[in-house]
DNA sequence: AAGTTACTCAACCGCAGACGA
DNA sequence: TTCGTCTGCGGTTGAGTAACT
């Protein structure tokens, strides 16, 4: 069924890392640099899996890594990029410098999961995802035809965006025109403006930090319509039939990628 | 002091996308 | 286009430790 297990191999090391281990393989990858991760150990002299290698050079050797000691503003940021993003840790721990997707995901399961729900008092909440790899205009035609807002209404407050383990790389889209430029910097400036805690910009304009700041960014969406701009709502309608559409953040990312 | 329970976090597992032959 | 391999991801496990009885 499947391949078999990469560690199940005889004869290779499981458990722990010694410190002679943790020595020769940073060691390795200092004189060889990162990649390759399947023959590495053999090289290196190791007998471990190359998964394993790998486990242990980004969560724990790599320079740089933070551990322990969370700061509340990081634990904010965790927090919002959650909701943003859902369980995709890797695309989290991409925006807290030094912080490793395995060490948020236990912080969240250890510690925030318990903060959060004792905050709201409700129970544990599981749905379905919408941000695996493909998203069609049925699918967004689906969520338009919600009324403005009452995704939010009728949404769960525990409710956060749950993935499956799969890679999300692109959004296919059944041929829209392409988004008017200004709705590219504005996202860009929204992502901006999610990694840093004052909700005004560094660099940015007056009328662009307004632009920003019309975006509830501890909500699960934002909403295109507190845009407030022409050029924006006619795409919108040309796109998508004038109806309005929540968008996840990651998602929306996704799709302007996919058309840059 | 000893036994039990709760908690943390490093490591493993299986899945799925990327990529080359 | 198909197939096999590599890589990266999120979910889960379990050993070690702390807190409690």
């Amino acid at each position: 069924m499947g391949r078999s297990p990469c560690c199940s191999k005889e004869g290779l090391n499981r458990g722990a890392w010694t410190a002679v281990e943790d020595k020769m393989l940073a060691a390795y990858i200092s004189g060889h640099g990162e990649g390759n991760w399947r023959s590495l150990p053999r090289r290196a002299g190791l007998k471990r899996c190359g998964k394993s290698c790998r486990l242990r050079w980004l969560n724990y050797l790599r320079p740089g890594i933070k551990r322990g000691n969370i700061s509340n503003d990081e634990e904010d940021l965790i927090i919002r990029l959650h909701n943003l993003l859902g369980n995709r840790w890797s695309l989290i721990a991409g925006r807290l410098p030094g912080r490793t997707d395995n060490e948020i995901k236990n912080y969240w399961n250890t510690t925030l999961v318990k903060k959060i729900r004792a905050q709201r008092s409700c129970p544990p909440f599981k749905h379905k995802t919408m941000s695996k790899a493909r998203v069609t205009t049925s699918a967004l035609e689906q969520q338009a035809t919600q009324p403005p807002g009452q995704a939010q209404a009728t949404t769960n407050p525990c409710q956060t965006i749950q993935t499956q383990a799969s890679r999300c790389t692109k959004v296919i889209v059944d041929a829209p025109p392409p988004p008017p430029q200004n709705l590219k910097q504005s996202i860009e400036l929204t992502k901006l403006a999610n990694t840093h805690s004052s909700s005004n910009v560094p660099n940015c304009s007056g009328k662009q930090n307004q632009l920003i700041n019309s975006c509830n960014l501890t909500t699960n969406y934002v909403h295109f319509e507190e845009f407030n701009d022409p050029t924006l709502e006619s795409w919108m309608e040309s796109s998508f039939l004038g109806k309005n559409i929540n968008l996840d953040m990651d998602s929306l990312t996704l799709l302007l990628e996919e058309w840059a």
